[in-house]
DNA sequence: ACGCGGATGGCCT
DNA sequence: GGCCATCCGCGTA
């Protein structure tokens, strides 16, 4: 059975953050840390948008945390929030621009055992990685992999899978900002994400 | 099935 | 000093 194709490419993610977000439902995101690899279908993300966003952490500027928004496009931006959890973004349109897809969820294919361990507290592989800490948690991704990329080269990738039509995607707004609360850049698989 | 609050620490003002 | 692009457990129904 095949789940996972070639790596996307940067000119896939030299494009709009929407675009981006919307066409990352269904891609497969992996991670090789040497024993195998963990991966799982994107089924939830969240398109921020540059500067002039007022929920983005570009919104703020080029600072230390923010610099690999900045990056190239498909570069994997990683933050830590909340004292304890780590998220992680796909680098959208050109370097220095400072847009992005946060990634909030994914359906587990491959290393759930290792998902487990790493996600002691979930009861159900459905809460694996249903959730932008704990998904991170789940695949073992952290601050080292902030400046990445997401295109090949590096342990963690994000690959082609099967397309998601458009009649099982639902827009909405983002959650959990203060800001900008009422834009639709949220990108859900009806059914399969929350 | 909800809603609420505590945990926990780095970063910007 | 206050604010987080969150998660989890506990309370009420």
């Amino acid at each position: 059975m095949i789940v996972r194709g070639a790596p996307l490419s940067a000119a896939f993610y030299d494009r709009e953050p929407d675009r981006v977000a919307r066409e990352l439902l269904g891609a497969v995101l992996s991670l090789d840390d040497g024993h195998g690899v963990v991966s799982g279908r994107i089924v939830e993300t969240e398109a921020y948008l540059g500067p002039h966003d007022p929920a983005s952490h570009s919104a703020v500027g080029r600072t230390p945390r923010t610099w690999h928004m900045f990056g190239p496009p498909g570069t994997a931006y990683v933050y830590f929030i909340y004292g304890m959890h780590w998220c992680v973004n796909a680098v959208t349109r050109e370097e220095g621009y400072g847009s992005a897809v946060l990634i909030r969820a994914l359906t587990p294919l491959a290393g759930l055992d290792r998902m487990r361990l790493r996600r002691p507290k979930a009861r159900r592989d459905a809460d694996l990685c249903n959730g932008p800490g704990k998904l991170c948690a789940a695949l073992g991704i952290d601050r080292a992999f902030d400046g990445a990329s997401l295109t090949g080269g590096s342990a963690l990738t994000v690959c082609a899978g099967e397309a998601v039509p458009d009649a099982q995607v639902l827009v909405t707004p983002r959650i959990g900002i203060s800001k900008a609360v009422e834009w639709p850049l949220r990108f859900v698989v009806r059914g399969d994400a929350r």
